[in-house]
DNA sequence: CAGCTACCCTGGCCGC
DNA sequence: TGCGGCCAGGGTAGCT
């Protein structure tokens, strides 16, 4: 499951190993894999053909990439890889495509395959002039990125200030902040030694912020070991990345805690598997 | 309007 | 060996 430092690592291997792509041919395996134009996979096709993609940035778990056509701009290609969405980078008539290959992107040589086992994942075209969000409606809905300034205590504390959530649910929503999925949520509240069960108002202003420098920390982790070994990721190569083997609780429920040896404990909190210990987290 | 739940999808795993 | 049932989970629609 594709959390902020995955997608931050499928970033930097779009931008260090693709690098400028000219788009000869789109073909789209699977259309529901088009999120815009909707239902429309032969206009998606024809909008990218002869595009250059030029540069990728990042918000939240969303892939956004510049589009241009004679050096012009030609509006942007979004992405988003959800559970099990992933690129992979390949000489033309490498290998065939697998079953789950939902987007193939061919230029003379080589080709950018979009491979996706749950078929969550979703691409959109941005035509120049529309403003990004009007398209890729989620971007809206975004809070602040976790390494920004605007990501701090007094935000949390003014954010959070009556709610009655558990603070593992506040970590989930996009909203309050971009990027972060139940890995990381699990890991920074262990870290912090906060219960993913406290109401998200009551946790106070000092605690807010260690859960930020946890978070940060984690993150900043996780994206120097070019992602989590857990789940489905996989970078343009196909090697996963290698945070997994410091996972303090994630996944690890019915084990001892690493810190204190405390048999680790496994709720559901919003539909998520939460994983804590005990001992450590109060 | 905050905060739930169902849903989308498919491979992997468990129990019988 | 085979099959049913459940689980994983990001985001959104739609409900309370």
């Amino acid at each position: 499951m594709p959390e902020l430092p995955e997608v931050e690592t499928v970033r930097r291997g779009l931008e260090l190993q693709v690098g400028r792509f000219p788009i000869g041919e789109t073909i789209v395996c699977r259309s529901r894999a088009v999120a815009a134009p909707k239902g429309d996979p032969d206009g998606f096709t024809a909008a990218l053909r002869g595009c250059e993609l030029a540069g990728w940035r990042r918000r939240g778990k969303y892939l956004v990439a510049k589009l241009e056509r004679d050096g012009a701009p030609a509006g942007e290609l979004g992405v988003h890889l959800r559970m099990t969405g992933q690129f992979q980078w390949l000489q033309r008539e490498e290998r065939p495509p697998c079953p789950h290959t939902r987007v193939r992107f061919l230029s003379e040589k080589h080709e950018l395959r979009f491979v996706d086992v749950r078929s969550f994942g979703e691409l959109w075209f941005v035509p120049l002039g529309t403003p990004t969000e009007q398209v890729i409606t989620g971007l809206t809905r975004l809070g602040p990125e976790p390494f920004s300034d605007a990501f701090n205590a007094n935000y949390l504390r003014q954010r959070l200030k009556g709610s009655s959530r558990p603070i593992k649910n506040a970590l989930l929503d996009q909203a309050l902040v971009a990027g972060v999925g139940n890995i990381y949520a699990d890991e920074s509240l262990f870290m912090a030694g906060i219960r993913p069960h406290t109401p998200s108002g009551s946790v106070s202003a000092a605690r807010l912020e260690k859960l930020r420098a946890a978070l940060v920390k984690v993150l900043e982790l996780s994206i120097g070991a070019g992602g989590t070994t857990f789940s489905d990721f996989r970078d343009l190569t196909g090697t996963n990345g290698n945070y997994g083997g410091q996972a303090w609780v994630y996944r690890r429920g019915g084990e001892p805690c690493r810190q204190c040896g405390t048999i680790l404990r496994r709720d559901t909190l919003g539909g998520r598997s939460s994983h804590w210990c005990p001992s450590c987290q109060r």
